[in-house]
Parts: C-alpha cells; structure tokens; sequence
DNA sequence: TGGTATAGTATACAAAAAGATACTACGGAG
DNA sequence: CTCCGTAGTATCTTTTTGTATACTATACCA
C-alpha cells in the first residue's frame, strides 16, 4: 500500500465535511430529519442565508443531502440526508467523541478553551 | 442530550485534521515514526517550509505531536506522534475509507474527479 | 575564507472562504 | 394596491489561508 493515494482519500472526505458550516448541518439534518430551508437556518444559529445556500449546494452537489423543491407560493424546499450521506454519520460521531475528549485534555492541561458563547 | 455541545465537539476535531497539509503530515509521522524536520519535508511533496513549521506548531500546540530538539550545529529538530496524537487514526482511517469509496460513488455518476497529478 | 547543511523567520502577495447587506419573485391576505 | 413570507441572488468587504522568496545563525570542512 502505497501513502499517495491514501493521503488522497482522506483530504477526499475532509472536503466534503470542511466549511465552517457543513458539520452542524449535516448533523442537524441527521438528527432532525427533513427539514425547510428556514427551519433549518432556525436550528443553525448565526449562519447567514448565503452560507447556508451555499454550503447546502456543495453538499447536494456531492449527493449527501437531498433537495425537494415543491413548486408553491411561498416557495417550499425542504432538505434531507441521503442514504450515501448518511454513512458519513460513524465518522461526524467519531469526530464529536473525539472532540469529547480532546476538550477534557486540553482542560486537564489548563487550557479552557471550552465551547462557549 | 441537546445539539450546541455535539457540535461544537465535532468542530473541535475538525480544527485539528484541517489545514491543507495536516492529514498528510500526520499520516506520514503515523507510518513513519520519528521523522526529522528535513525528511518530513521530503514526504511532503509540495509543501513549504513556512506551511509545515506553521502547521507543526499548530499540532504541538493541541499536543497531537511532539517536538525534540537537539542542540547541535547544523540543528536537528525531530517530530513524532504523541500518544494522544494517535487517537487520532480511527478518524483518519474512517475518513481514509470513507474517501475511497466515495470516490467510487462518484465515478458510478460518470463524475471523474479522481486522485491524479 | 568561503561554501554547506539544518531549521527556521520575515515580508509581501495572492487566493479562497466567510460575512454583511441589499435585492428579487410571486401569490395570497387585508 | 400594498405588505408578508419563503427561498433564494448579487455585490462588496473582511478575514483567513496559503505561496513565494529572501534572509538568519552556526559549526564543520576544504
């Protein structure tokens, strides 16, 4: 086995789960299930309607989420996982396990640089 | 169990792995053990001297990765993945694994943006 | 005396990502 | 006739990342 196209594969799923935005709404989603457009800039506070467009057309693009126009007035879209975008979900759990932890380390050492507002 | 502090533990592990260079420095020093600054930089086709002192100090500083320095002349710095760095690597290989398959994913939709020069 | 090797810094610049803000379309309610 | 709500676009600015290039210290070797 060779280290190229390992390396390759890694950044591969790295740029699917980068953006600052792209790990809360794949876990909003996971969580949450289908949901609009503005509910689910509702469960994403601070995120901008441009982020959010944004971000969710990079993940479609990819064919991790789904996007479900209804052709209404008010417009309705509504946005779920895929089937292949949920087998991202052991690695977005293992990444928060890890984070976990990690918060605990870092605080052990005196650094508390906690999740805070 | 509330959303905030899931997401923002994920957020944590992210900051680590991201960075252009960061998986690929830490499989290299993963597969390779102790490296000196000069090999490590030989393994890491492409990469600036400024970019991997800044994202070896980045890791030192989450304590992913240790650095020794010998005092000698020509210098002699050598990094190496600390205990607690390598809890790391299911992550890494999660993402590894999820990275080739969704490579193949993509070529079964006639989208060809495989690992190549 | 000058060149080599190592592990950096310093500076300037370019590109990419994120943010702020304003604007649009359209049908229905009043 | 005007305002509301939804799901966007369009622009512009700021911040963050990454790149290129040049420079440093110092012992050793010829």
């Amino acid at each position: 086995m060779e280290m190229q196209p390992e390396l390759c594969r890694v950044e591969d799923a790295l740029s699917i789960l980068v953006g600052k935005w792209k790990p809360i709404i794949l876990l909003t989603l996971l969580k949450g299930g289908t949901l609009r457009f503005s509910e689910l800039k509702r469960r994403v506070p601070g995120i901008t309607q441009k982020m959010l467009t944004n971000q969710l057309r990079e993940l479609e693009e990819e064919d991790i989420i789904a996007r479900k126009v209804y052709p209404q007035v008010p417009p309705k879209v509504e946005y779920s996982i895929t089937e292949y975008g949920k087998s991202l979900e052991p690695i977005l759990v293992a990444m928060h396990e890890w984070g976990t932890s990690h918060t605990l380390h870092k605080m052990q050492k005196g650094n508390r640089t906690i999740c805070e507002k």
